[in-house]
DNA sequence: TTGTAAGCGTTATCAA
DNA sequence: TTGATAACGCTTACAA
């Protein structure tokens, strides 16, 4: 059906083996004989077939993208879309393909994982996410594949590639920023504490409590999930402290959403009765109203530079495990009021 | 390196092609050999390589997905994400994988799409999108690959499989809904008029206003991108007009969003000064505040039943080109004010 | 019911 | 600088 090299090698009067030689622009074939190969393959239209191309040189390039269970809420996160921009951005500049494979379950997507791996379907792995005790992560490292994950891993920091913000610091700065502006009762709502982010995020905001001379006190931190219910319920939960907190620190935009929107069903004005800073600064931050002061982590960095370590990896399998860190930079907007 | 079906053969004591007819589960083996031969699979850790399997059968058990340019701020909506859970839902229960590749121009994606047509690396497409005059969609009507468009075609709509909702009645019965309560100055404010579906919605908008017995105002129709500068132009504009709007019709929750946020700024109380109905109802619209009253469209069931009609064009490649209808509903909440 | 062997479309090794 | 030819790992007639 399709037109093969066999094809072309015919029309321009060579070998297959010349007509293989012009498509990876070995430079011991001559100008002329190239320029002849070219115009074969123009004419009959030929391009390359994937299969027996990754079968003869045991290379696909494509790189394996693997998201949260996609019945899990986090799948629902603007950050995903963002980085897989980022992650799309750098592999299409090296000829990188991306495949995915999702799943309802752990398992599920375990399983996918297993198969592209084993059946050499990818040549690396993306993990966008890092959760504690992940098995996904575990099988990873014990195949022979190059992977990177975006986002601390839970263990054997210093043996995975990851790229990362520095979310202690960050977490610390955004409470710091509260202190600064006055704030002494400052809560925190975090997400899934099975993620290593969000465990990360809320030791900044202790640190940052801590140094400040102000006493941690558990009844200021609740976890929750970024739905409206969620919102509602931590928002519930903090007011009814006998001295609830005048600023939130919040790990998610989203759950700021949320957040925001059960306050103003209690008719409690943010920032005016109640600030507000949370993290990622997705596009969203930016629409809410008020609009989220929020820590910006260049999600779209994060993705272009896992794929560029990545990179390094499949291209020479000796590289030395390395952390890479993303900057972060608090976002300014109208949901903090100073006092 | 890898374990092969001749390992495996050997171990089993069979020919290699028995192991095949193992694995394609062929009824013509005996029961004894299929667990002999699983046992020496198990032992060995086989797993089947896609390459060579794809490169054999001709099929790769892969679809291939195509986003808008991620250049386009259309790359940052919601609905995304969305239609891509429902997408790999129904691909994950055939074993199919996803494929995607991006860019920033829509050349770099017909590049893309060229690759992974002409280079067999997926067994059909799926286009997320649908464009005036888009070349994509050229090139794949040409190309003998099975391919479903979510949302309606321009040209061409009964020879190109398709799955949409239908946005003209979505669009009519929107703005039938402020009608019936009491509004008759009505804005609308569209995405991309280079989107069928923005031209499809615009015509429903229409429609209603000329059967309610209103008189259709080029003025109060504004189009823009949904960013926060955006709407705050659209609103801009419609408040200048000399009777403004008390009801707007916007073609997306994200859209909506910059609206709520601009008339939030200017003082505007949305539902008392300004009702407004959206599109899409993705999370966002609960979460935003007021939470807004959207139309449903069921974007997952949108994926989903797009890979269901994919498959069927390649199981079947004789399949008739149809047309899938998605249901959509309004769906109530704070947006709208009676009045 | 199972084995033999050719073929899928490339790349890579070895000669020429 | 180019050409034969053997892999790559699997599937599928055709034989047995």
């Amino acid at each position: 059906m399709g037109v093969t090299i066999k094809d072309v090698a015919k029309t321009a009067n060579v070998a297959p083996s010349t007509v293989s030689r012009v498509i990876a622009n070995n430079p011991r074939i001559s100008e002329a004989t190239k320029t002849k190969v070219r115009e074969a393959m123009n004419k009959l239209g030929y391009h390359p077939n994937f299969s027996a191309r990754s079968l003869a040189n045991q290379n696909t390039q494509a790189i394996g993208v693997v998201m949260p269970s996609s019945g899990n809420k986090t799948f629902q996160n603007p950050f995903f879309p963002e980085v897989i921009r980022g992650i799309s951005a750098k592999a299409h500049d090296h000829q990188f393909a991306l495949y995915m494979t999702t799943g309802n379950s752990e398992q599920e997507i375990l399983d996918g994982v297993i198969d592209m791996v084993q059946g050499r379907r990818v040549d690396g792995i993306i993990l966008l996410y890092s959760r504690v005790n992940d098995q996904i992560m575990a099988y990873l490292q014990e195949s022979d594949l190059p992977f990177v994950v975006i986002g601390k891993p839970y263990q054997n920091v210093e043996g995975i590639t990851h790229v990362d913000n520095d979310n202690i610091g960050a977490a610390k700065q955004a409470t710091e920023y509260l202190i600064q502006r006055g704030h002494r009762q400052i809560g925190f709502v975090g997400g899934d504490l099975d993620l290593v982010v969000t465990v990360d995020r809320l030791q900044g905001y202790q640190k940052a409590i801590e140094r400040s001379g102000l006493s941690y006190n558990g009844d200021y931190v609740v976890h929750g999930e970024f739905l409206e219910e969620g919102g509602r319920q931590a928002v519930n939960q903090l007011l009814s402290i006998s001295e609830p907190p005048t600023g939130l620190v919040v790990t998610d935009d989203l759950m700021a959403l949320g957040i925001l929107n059960a306050l103003n069903e209690m008719g409690v004005d943010v920032p005016h009765d109640m600030s507000v800073v949370s993290f990622n600064n997705v596009m969203l931050a930016e629409l809410s109203t008020p609009s989220l002061t929020s820590v910006g982590i260049n999600i779209f960095s994060l993705g272009f530079e896992a794929v560029n370590c990545l990179i390094e990896k499949i291209t020479d399998p000796e590289t030395e495990p390395k952390r890479m860190m993303i900057p972060y930079e608090v976002i300014e907007r109208n949901s903090v009021h100073s006092g």
